[in-house]
DNA sequence: TCTGGGGTCCTAGGACCC
DNA sequence: TCTGGGGTCCTAGGACCC
């Protein structure tokens, strides 16, 4: 199940008065960045999603340019996930538009798979003004190609029967998990459709491909479930990342401008371990030059971070080891990897008495921040410096 | 003409251990 | 002069998706 243009398609909802109307999420214009989302009225223009917005203005200098309003979009999906998750048991949400239902054998208890996708796209019309589009097939990949297929509004069933046919009628990098690198790869070596993959030996597929995305390919190609993000497990995974990144809006090579914006991403970090209840030993760093190159570099602690301070100055490290300090940056990001549950890593606290102190203020800091939502409280270094101005 | 931000998964090489 | 095999952990980069 698929929102169609989603952010571009809440703003509508939100203000009829842009229905009907190009309207672009996103960046907005004379700004660094692309576009998020777009209505379809605005691609009729030929603007697309991730497209620079600059490239967008200039294809519909007519449209309406929309910041994201994330938090919006967040409330919005969770009244039609609510929706969905009510409607099978077994429900998975994949992003903040995507969800996958499996039917499977259920069809004596909830009807026909076409009717129930018929009446959640009215109900989810109903609560919120949103069109859905849902693809139901045999798995969940070959349902999501299906679904891709369809949109807007659409609702489109592929049976087992029909799912090579299927899916031998797509161009190569309609395969989901086929993107351009893939796309060019394949036809350096002879292959420019989907039906030339099937008829390939896989053996010779593994060799030129190599044997992960030769596999995925093998199956993807028959309409089969290639198994990517664990489709058949259903335990959630136990660890994860978080990151904040931010492009300058022009570049710097003004150390203290970055180290000000290291120590906010840092800030930031922290406040989401604490209100999410996580932890994490891992510490990364993202540097965009001027030309685009991009280094990350990552440090893992062997114990918990205890403090934005200390993820600021592990990520401060990590920095000094990869810029000249004279180039011109235009990106930085903080990130945290293999982030678990905080109770995991409650030993390594104890042995760890001298950093508590800078964790119990911060801890301090986000309940106020929880009781007062707009309590404007931070570090003072990053309230005075008038050049921290960014995107 | 420029190219955001937040993620996931995979690969490959080096260090180190038995 | 020639230096195995297997395993784990860590790091960097790449591809892709929404």
């Amino acid at each position: 199940v698929d929102l169609d243009a989603f952010y571009a398609s809440v703003e509508q909802a939100d203000r009829p008065e842009l229905h009907g109307k190009a309207v672009i999420v996103g960046a907005l214009p004379g700004h660094r960045g692309v576009v998020s989302a777009c209505s379809y009225e605005a691609r009729a223009y030929g603007v697309r999603s991730a497209m620079p917005i600059s490239h967008a203005y200039r294809l519909c200098p007519s449209g309406v340019y929309l910041p994201v309003r994330m938090h919006r979009y967040i409330e919005v999906s969770g009244t039609v996930m609510d929706i969905l998750r009510d409607l099978a048991p077994v429900f998975r949400q994949i992003s903040v538009d995507e969800a996958a239902l499996d039917l499977t054998g259920t069809e004596r208890l909830l009807g026909d798979p076409v009717e129930l996708a018929a009446s959640a796209k009215k109900k989810v019309r109903e609560a919120t003004g949103l069109t859905i589009s849902v693809g139901i097939g045999p798995n969940r990949y070959l349902a999501k190609l299906t679904s891709e297929r369809c949109k807007p509004d659409g609702l489109l069933r592929v049976r087992e029967a029909d799912a090579a046919a299927f899916v031998a009628g797509l161009p190569l990098d309609r395969l989901w998990g086929v993107g351009e690198k893939t796309v060019t790869r394949l036809h350096e070596v002879g292959i420019s459709s989907v039906r030339d993959i099937v008829a390939m030996p896989e053996a010779r597929l593994f060799s030129l491909m190599g044997k992960g995305c030769g596999s995925f390919l093998a199956h993807a190609a028959r309409g089969q479930d290639p198994g990517i993000h664990g489709v058949a497990s259903p335990a959630e995974p136990s660890s994860h990342s978080i990151s904040g990144e931010s492009t300058f809006e022009r570049d710097t090579a003004d150390a203290e401008v970055i180290r000000l914006l290291v120590l906010e991403l840092a800030q930031e970090l922290a406040g989401r371990l604490i209100r999410e209840r996580v932890t994490s030993g891992t510490v990364s760093l993202k540097l965009r030059l001027d030309d685009f190159t991009t280094y990350t570099a990552r440090r893992s602690l062997g114990r918990a971070v205890t403090s934005g301070g200390e993820i600021a100055e592990v990520a401060m490290q990590l920095l000094k080891r990869r810029w000249d300090g004279r180039t011109p940056v235009r990106l930085v990001g903080v990130g945290l990897a293999d982030v678990t549950p905080a109770d995991a890593w409650v030993q390594g606290e104890l042995l760890e008495d001298s950093r508590t102190k800078s964790r119990k203020v911060e801890e301090a800091v986000a309940r106020l921040r929880q009781r007062h939502e707009d309590l404007p409280i931070t570090r003072a270094s990053l309230l005075r410096d008038p050049r921290r101005r960014r995107v």
